[in-house]
RNA sequence: CGGGGUGUAGCUCAGCUUGGUUUAGAGCGCUUGGUUCGGGACCAAGAGGUCGAAGGUUCAAAUCCUUUCACCCCGACCA
């Protein structure tokens, strides 16, 4: 039992914040909501944006860089938009400080005052929509496909480290075209960039759907999410993808002169994910033991444990470590990895390149069973144990972060190859757990008590007809704190009976309570 | 902004009711040395605090009073 980590049983929201903390993923900061993302944690979100940078360029999207200060009249052009984000806008209102003339320390010098504030983006539609409507002038210079990593602030009232944190990082693609179909198209292609993603490189299974209009972005025609599951049987709103038609266009008068010689509104969509998705991906797979990492955004893929007692053992033991590397990285990235500067005594070797994923050997003077402790809290897939007993018998002990399991190997099978497919493996086992545990929580409720009971007794998400609608969502959600999480795409073929006001209706939504 | 609560070592907290054997403490963590080492060791020594801040009462304040600041929880609000 770890004993720094709260189990998930007696308080999840403690053991949540545990398990960052004792793998020291992030911290909070002297300024309220705003978090640290430590280097472990920092790690992650490079894999993930390694990762879906890739595919936006894949998807023939190029990066771009928006300043992160807005005109405050910038934001007040689009009604909705306004409306969705003014509660929760930092301003810059002055440009310089100076001594306090009564004693000590600085105030704000009253002079510098500007004539309009900035708001510090809670993201960038506006200015970029303002700047394509300085880009765009024909039909030939669409579509803008565009995307920029950067930081945006949202003044949150209840933050939460990763899952809602006033200052956070992510990613927003913007693009403009030349028509509705071509937009609506662009939307739902990043949808599934992002599904892909979350399942492939997370292991988070999800829903695709579409947001009833309660929930859909301010300024967007339509909103598309892909909703996970957490395992307290909450929601989690991992990727978004909206589909703004001409409202931002029209707010921003970005026209282009068509095929047609007249002058048309682009079409415009904007998607994004953030380092949400890490809380994401704690709470969908990590245990009361804490972190479990998804091996494809993992950075250390391995740690190596040495055990031994006196220097002799320590040589064999090293010894054996050393073949083992050679056979997994290559002789020249064993020496490279020797020679390379560490703070302590573990041993960085790269096992890939590209991702930058490594091997370490853990050869700090402390105790095995705290290094055990030590990379199984940081959720390395595997640990791999190396004393006298086993090179006596050319084996090793390989123990599995996701169940621990343990198993003897044998020195001669080691290789890269073999190493990728047990990362496989564990990817797949982690994916196929996480959806059995989402598919054994998704329930269907006949009425809206059935509902009730399900929100109440199990939790989880609820499928039911529902035919979405500002008043009722508002009334089932003072009631039960449950919301539409989405309208998933796959619907029934035959219409049912709304659970909530009895009417006939075609479509079926998932409730649930959401982060 | 309403209701409640908390500020004492890096962390978690005791001490406050009833001011004075507390020269401000404990556990964890940290440093050093030794014994250990196949799942969180043990022993010894040590570093670390203007008790959130300011003012007041008193011979004497972490403790009582006043003011103030910060943070947390519940509401409201919200990707």
């Amino acid at each position: 039992m770890a004993k720094n980590i709260k189990t998930r049983k007696d308080d999840y929201a403690q053991w949540y914040l545990d398990v960052i903390k004792a793998a020291q993923l992030a911290d909070n900061s002297p300024v309220r909501g705003c978090m640290v993302v430590r280097p472990e944690g920092y790690a992650i979100w490079e894999a993930i944006q390694r990762d879906l940078d890739r595919r936006f360029k894949e998807t023939g999207h190029i990066n771009a860089y928006f300043p992160l200060l807005i005109p405050q009249s910038f934001l007040a052009k689009e009604a909705q938009h306004v409306e969705g984000f003014a509660m929760e806008c930092a301003l810059v209102t002055h440009t310089r400080l100076q001594k306090n003339p009564n004693g000590s320390g600085i105030q704000v010098d009253p002079s510098s005052k500007l004539e309009e504030p900035y708001v510090i983006r809670p993201t960038s539609e506006t200015i970029i929509g303002h700047m394509y409507s300085q880009w765009i002038q024909s039909y030939r210079d669409l579509p803008v496909l565009i995307n920029q990593w950067a930081n945006v602030m949202r003044w949150e009232m209840r933050p939460r480290l990763f899952l809602r944190t006033s200052e956070f990082l992510w990613q927003e693609g913007h693009t403009a075209h030349e028509t509705a179909d071509e937009a609506q198209e662009e939307t739902m292609r990043m949808l599934d960039v992002y599904a892909s993603f979350v399942q492939e490189t997370l292991a988070i299974p999800v829903v695709k759907g579409k947001k009833s209009e309660a929930e859909k972005f301010p300024g967007a025609v339509d909103t598309y999410t892909i909703e996970a599951m957490m395992q307290d049987g909450k929601a989690l709103q991992a990727g978004t993808s909206h589909y703004l038609g001409q409202n931002f266009a029209k707010a921003f008068d970005i026209k282009f002169l068509g095929r047609d010689q007249k002058q048309n509104h682009v079409y415009t969509t904007s998607w994004g994910v953030s380092t949400r998705l890490i809380g994401a991906m704690i709470m969908a797979h990590s245990d009361d033991e804490g972190l479990v990492l998804p091996p494809n955004v993992a950075p250390i893929v391995v740690a190596i444990v040495p055990i031994f007692k006196s220097d002799e053992e320590r040589a064999t033991v090293t010894g054996f470590i050393n073949q083992m590397l050679t056979q997994l990285v290559g002789a020249d990235e064993v020496a490279a990895g020797d020679k390379r500067k560490s703070g302590d005594d573990i041993k960085s070797y790269f096992f890939d390149k590209q991702t930058n994923q490594r091997i370490v050997v853990d050869l700090r003077d402390t105790r095995p069973g705290d290094k055990q402790y030590h990379w199984e809290q940081r959720g390395v897939p595997f640990r791999i144990e190396v004393g006298p007993r086993d090179v006596a018998s050319n084996a090793f002990v390989l123990k599995r972060r996701l169940d621990r399991s343990k198993n003897v190997g044998n020195l001669s099978q080691v290789s890269a190859d073999w190493l990728r497919a047990q990362l496989a493996d564990v990817h797949r086992a982690m994916f196929d757990k996480a959806r059995a545990f989402r598919d054994d929580n998704i329930r269907t409720a006949k009425s809206y008590d059935e509902m009730k009971q399900i929100l109440q007794e199990k939790g989880g998400f609820v499928r039911a007809y529902f035919e979405p609608s500002m008043d009722v969502e508002k009334r089932v959600k003072d009631e039960t704190k449950a919301t539409v999480r989405c309208i998933p795409f796959d619907q029934p073929s035959q219409a049912g009976t709304d659970i909530v006001t009895g009417q006939a209706t075609k479509t079926q939504v998932l409730f649930a309570q959401a982060y």
